[in-house]
DNA sequence: AACAATTTGGTAGTCACTAACATTGGAGTT
DNA sequence: AACTCCAATGTTAGTGACTACCAAATTGTT
């Protein structure tokens, strides 16, 4: 029995993906994203309707933009509990922005920062997109408060845990905005990281040596 | 010309809302919101679905809850620019909530806490209304921006303002599941007081005398 | 070549939502 | 009281996102 089922398979699958994706972001952008219906985006990709829905499950799903909610989830389960919540949520966030947009700079359209950056402007700018997208939030938010673990001396952890957890999403999402809005010009964790002190004080949010 | 237009057609009109919007919440908590269509809720009001389109622009209006933006913006607007960003608004949050909730004893449906409780159960446990009840945020972040005033002596004050604002709906946000979770046992301004100050330290957000 | 599994296409249907038009019943006027 | 005006409602037909179901094509394996 195999395991590795196909590559030649796999590889069309994934290509598809990314023509009906990139079609989508560009005809949204051109003709807005409710002027544009699915079968716009599927007459310009090439492909039936259908295989659209097969590969995104909802129209949203062709500009969201996932939020590396492992990466986060792994950095914050490794800092130490020690730290104030703010801090170690804080400096995970800062941290994924920095490898997201370190190996962003591919010539390669899916990972492509230019990409990610229009994107970002239509979950902005589209009310419907936004909402989704706030939604998406919430997901990482769970994510984090199950990663920062259970602090059993506190009777209201968790209480805790996720009060600092959406109060860090949020102000990152804030960031992301400030970035889309600068097309991209300032670094995106510096941006975070401002966004960060400006909201919590100046705590110690910069990713040093962690202790 | 008269401006005072009429008495008895806007009360019909503000019941004909209330009955839709009763029978709305009592069908989706019964049978869910995914499950229960427009049309059952007209017919379940006595209405055609256009009134109900008439009402309430979309099926989400149903069970929004309004945020008391106005309220929360006069009280920051009000409050002195000396103080920290995250105390003027988090005052302003957590007594909105206290003169919310004090009001809101009223033996009428509309008004009543628990009719609100249960719009904010449906809310949070139905993902498409969290990511319009998230979207509705965005505007309350705006308003309290706005309210804010402009601090001509900070470069990036408009971007602090964001940071800070969204920092803390989103932990009120917390709060309002808690208070949810409890159904309403516990109050809900002690809820928000809390959970700001397990986001943001212990910073002075007792709504004392003001500054 | 033959078979199994995966991907895709087509059809029909549900449901949220909109636009255009007809109808009803209060509100103010004579 | 009769009449006009206008807001509220109803009716119909349509668009578009999304699903369920079935058929066809393509790929990996025997």
């Amino acid at each position: 029995m195999m395991e590795r089922h196909s590559t030649l398979r796999e590889q069309r699958r994934a290509e598809t993906q990314r023509t009906i994706q990139a079609h989508a972001v560009r005809l949204f952008t051109e003709r807005g994203y409710d002027a544009t219906a699915i079968n716009d985006v599927a007459d310009a990709a090439g492909v039936s309707p259908m295989t659209v829905y097969r590969h995104f499950p909802t129209k949203e799903d062709l500009v969201l933009v996932d939020q590396h909610r492992q990466l986060i989830a792994e950095r914050i389960a490794a800092s130490s509990p020690a730290q104030p919540l703010v801090r170690r949520i804080g400096r995970a966030l800062i941290e994924a922005a920095a490898t997201l947009t370190s190996g962003r700079r591919t010539p390669d359209l899916a990972t492509s920062e230019q990409f990610l950056l229009d994107r970002l402007r239509l979950m902005i700018s589209t009310p419907a997109l936004r909402a989704k997208h706030l939604d998406n939030y919430y997901a990482l938010q769970q994510a984090i408060v199950d990663a920062l673990g259970d602090d059993t001396t506190e009777p209201d952890a968790a209480f805790h845990a996720h009060a600092a957890a959406s109060a860090c999403l949020a102000t990152m999402h804030t960031a992301l905005v400030r970035w889309a809005e600068d097309d991209g010009k300032t670094d995106l964790s510096t941006l975070i990281a401002a966004a960060l002190a400006a909201a919590f004080g100046d705590d110690d949010l910069t990713p040093g040596a962690d202790g």
